[in-house]
DNA sequence: AAATATTTTGCAATCGATTGTATTTTACTC
DNA sequence: GAGTAAAATACAATCGATTGCAAAATATTT
């Protein structure tokens, strides 16, 4: 209301007839300061609408309060941009770091300079950082991890390295998948994906792994290269039907976009799902179920993931131990790869 | 690399033997610095990787380069969590924000303090502050307004206010999806949404209007009031259907994720899409062409949208007239609404 | 009531970069 | 080579909050 010059903390110790220390101890409820003196100081910066500058504080406290978030993208791929899956996890991220005192700077690896630890860390941006995706390299993380950035990644739980990483059973979920598939039948089950990323390649390990135990040999013509996109997955299954016609009975996605743009491909040549081919999704994004037919897909669940992420990346600053952790990870089983 | 205690400006300028005051402006090209000092404080910089701090440079220059972008949830929905189209904004506005060379703080309006003014501003989180949707009420956006916060707000760029809006035609958006369905032969059309928000009762004027123009009177049970998610769309029309039989033949939603909802629960009662009701949705999420039927809906262009908020709120830093910008909106007619 | 212990409060330095102004250095003129 | 103009650099204050330590106020003991 009353805006007629900034209200600083001298001038709300001013207010309080105390001198600075005191306000600011004041504010912090310390209990140097008699309990009197505190409460008509916060009473008096309620009042009057005062707020710490952020900027002033950060700077003598050497803590920032934020935690930067990174969508490490795929270089020519606009993956994460689009990806539900990713967006959701941000948003979930969000409520976690919220409630504990922290606040969310979003970043993607497109527009930080590459050495984060220096564009974030030490130039006081943020005190930690969270990178969801490993990408094709970790070298950035890995780098950053070096440099002693308070660090923890969305990714495969099971990779190799010196900083905490969260997710899903990737191996037990690319296996599940596609034990289901074979259960129901199917005998060339493609896998859609890119093994290139870590997680990725779990899942692919667990297909493989799926068509061992189930005895049945993989045919090197199922393992199918694609960006991780929906559009990849239509122009590809479209691409592949026009071509050999329809070679293959199933399909375990490396994500649900994955799915529905072979879903949408399918559909179009009025192959019947899931009686001619079952699809398996990966993440059950919302709209997952509202597909026709619902998506079969393994779900992670994306709100403990944020809450462990969390939990991993406070521990750093506190000099705890870290641990990679593994989120809960199930099948989903909906109508499309469900035979009546 | 070498790490053995933080690099100041202080300590740079004394490796290139200047005082911090030369070494600052040479970082910045002042053309007050000889050429050749500019080149050697800066090739040391490269060389030891200093990067600025960003809390003192903030502290003393009161400009942060932050926005803040609030997701502004309504209270009891977990609308904007899910949906797709508010966090494509928000990817679309990191990109936009970056470009311009200011980064983005991502909050919701349940985390925040009510008093943004003090919160963002004037606390120094943020120099300016971008509101995804006005709510039920804009009294929090008003008052933020009016405290001097530059500000800019995605909703109805018809609203009354002052500060900039950002948003597509939402009575045109309306008046051609209901318009489009009458053509299509559409009798009892059913606005599923709800017109406390702006945006939403400018679509649904939009639809009124498309039915006079059609001389078609509109029966009061044809407005239905839902929350802006599928769950509530789905639960409605699967309660409707169950309750009265199909005493409609299209329906407008008020966005895709409703649509969505919809579209499930008519399929799962073996209606026709679009024999039986035509849908149209709005937004264009990325999944509204990958349904099946694939959705008819109302596309806003997002980057547009992005580059137009972040624009407005830039003029405001540099205290140039600002104003509401209405962003391109189309019909996009898919098979959910077009008979063979 | 003096002396000591305890509770409260204030002083002043500090975090690191920026910038108006003063000072030094170099260039130029006569 | 003295004197002035121009160019380059340095000084020192400043942004606003925090905190170790000193000082003052109050309480307790003998």
């Amino acid at each position: 209301m009353s805006s007629e010059t900034k209200l600083t903390l001298a001038k709300l110790a001013k207010l309080a007839g105390v001198s600075t220390s005191t306000a600011s101890r004041a504010l912090k409820d310390n209990p140097l300061i008699k309990q009197e003196t505190r409460r008509k100081v916060q009473a008096l910066a309620k009042e009057h609408n005062y707020s710490v500058n952020a900027a002033a504080s950060r700077l003598r406290t050497q803590k920032t309060h934020v935690i930067a978030v990174i969508l490490n993208l795929i270089d020519h791929t606009e993956q994460s941009t689009t990806d539900p899956f990713l967006l959701k996890l941000v948003g979930e991220l969000n409520q976690a770091l919220n409630a504990k005192g922290y606040e969310l700077l979003l970043s993607n690896s497109f527009m930080a300079s590459d050495d984060w630890a220096n564009y974030f860390i030490h130039s006081q941006r943020a005190d930690g950082m969270i990178v969801i995706g490993q990408g094709k390299s970790t070298k950035k993380i890995d780098r950053a991890a070096e440099a002693g950035v308070p660090l923890v990644v969305w990714g495969d739980p099971k990779s190799e390295a010196n900083y905490p990483i969260v997710g899903g059973d990737n191996y037990q979920g690319g296996f599940d998948a596609t034990t289901h598939l074979l259960q129901k039948g199917a005998k060339r089950v493609l896998f859609l994906g890119d093994a290139e990323h870590a997680e990725m390649q779990e899942r692919y390990k667990g297909y493989l792994q799926a068509h061992q135990n189930a005895n049945i040999s993989v045919s090197s013509d199922c393992t199918c290269t694609i960006d991780i996109t929906s559009k990849a997955a239509y122009e590809y299954i479209n691409q592949r039907v026009k071509a050999n016609g329809l070679d293959f009975d199933g399909i375990v996605c490396s994500s649900d976009m994955v799915a529905l743009g072979a879903l949408k491909a399918l559909k179009e040549r009025y192959v019947g799902i899931p009686s001619d081919v079952g699809i398996v999704g990966y993440d059950d994004i919302s709209l997952a179920e509202l597909m026709h037919p619902a998506l079969t897909t393994i779900r992670q669940n994306t709100q403990q993931a944020a809450s462990a992420m969390v939990d991993q990346l406070l521990r750093q600053f506190e000099g705890q131990e870290t641990a990679s952790y593994v989120v809960d990870t199930q099948l989903v089983v909906r109508r499309s790869s469900k035979h009546d």
